[in-house]
DNA sequence: AGGGTATACTTGACTGGTCAACAATATAGC
DNA sequence: GCTATATTGTTGACCAGTCAAGTATACCCT
């Protein structure tokens, strides 16, 4: 029985219900995705509600270019500005607006709502706080993401056996 | 703290974070989807190496369009083809060509090593255990192909090959 | 047998995201 | 100061998957 191979299965299946089932509710009633709704979250949670595009980056589980997108969407919805930082040219601040704030402010609720339901009918306080624990021993599921030390140990990995490749 | 949204907020960035290495090592080394690739073990298990779309569907975390989009895929590759059921003409069989035999086996062993790596750096065997256990009950985790049990034949499957890890 | 519903799969249009290449700015070392 | 390197972000090409709609077959009921 091998436990690693059974939770990275279970994770993809689980990730994948979950998030489908998170999303319809999101989108259907504040028509925002996922990491629309985590963007705003961040923005909201962040001093000045204001972030760097970086801090996305490492907030979100997205690539940069995701977040440039990401961003013209939010733009576009008009839930988000533009902002320059005086003291580095090469950043764009992403800023939340009133309708930003309002709309996360809706969506949070329903959305966590309906995450406490699909929790709380699989497992008891116990078991969560234990599932948030493991879960958050996960690369990049806890505090900021660390590419290249992951991907190095994944890299050295890859190659243990005589794969022929 | 909320135990219910942590395990949200985590279960998204640890999957991320996870499919996003496998995904690499997957793809550099054997040319595969994680998708593709668990396709592939899925019809490497199945009765006369052969299933019908719909326990794709099922056995991957797919829509039924993704799984004909995704069989499209494998056979350009060669490494699947088509066969009808003559009990039913709605059905189209994908059968595991030889070609798909060999990668799958081939591409087990990186695979299962880059996980077991991952996860074991992170936690001990009874925690691997309480992890596996848990992620079983997130809706759809344990969905599975014909038998009740195949999850556990996919987890559990020993390596297609022997693998030296 | 015939009509209605359910099942199995495909297709076209689209979306959210990736990667590679790039531009611009910042930082460090000589 | 001045070049080399690192950081921040954007763009174009592309990809895997979704959704809505459609086709075809099977099943059920009277």
């Amino acid at each position: 029985m091998d436990h690693a191979v059974a939770s990275w299965v279970r994770l993809l299946r689980g990730h994948a219900a979950l998030r489908r089932l998170v999303s319809t509710q999101l989108q259907a009633n504040h028509g925002l995705t996922v990491s629309e709704y985590e963007a705003l979250l961040l923005l909201e949670e962040a001093d000045g509600h204001r972030l760097r595009g970086v801090d996305l980056v490492a907030g979100l589980a997205l690539t940069p270019s995701g977040v440039t997108r990401l961003l013209d969407r939010l733009r576009k919805l008009g839930l988000v500005e533009r902002a320059t930082c005086e003291g580095d040219a090469r950043v764009a601040y992403a800023v939340l607006l009133d309708a930003g704030h309002a709309r996360v402010r809706q969506a949070a609720c329903g959305h966590v709502a309906a995450i406490r339901a699909v929790f709380a009918e699989r497992y008891t306080d116990i078991e969560l706080g234990q599932l948030a624990e493991l879960l958050g021993r996960l690369p990049g599921a806890s505090g900021s993401v660390c590419p290249a030390e992951s991907t190095a140990s994944i890299a050295g990995a890859a190659p243990p056996v005589p794969c022929s490749d």
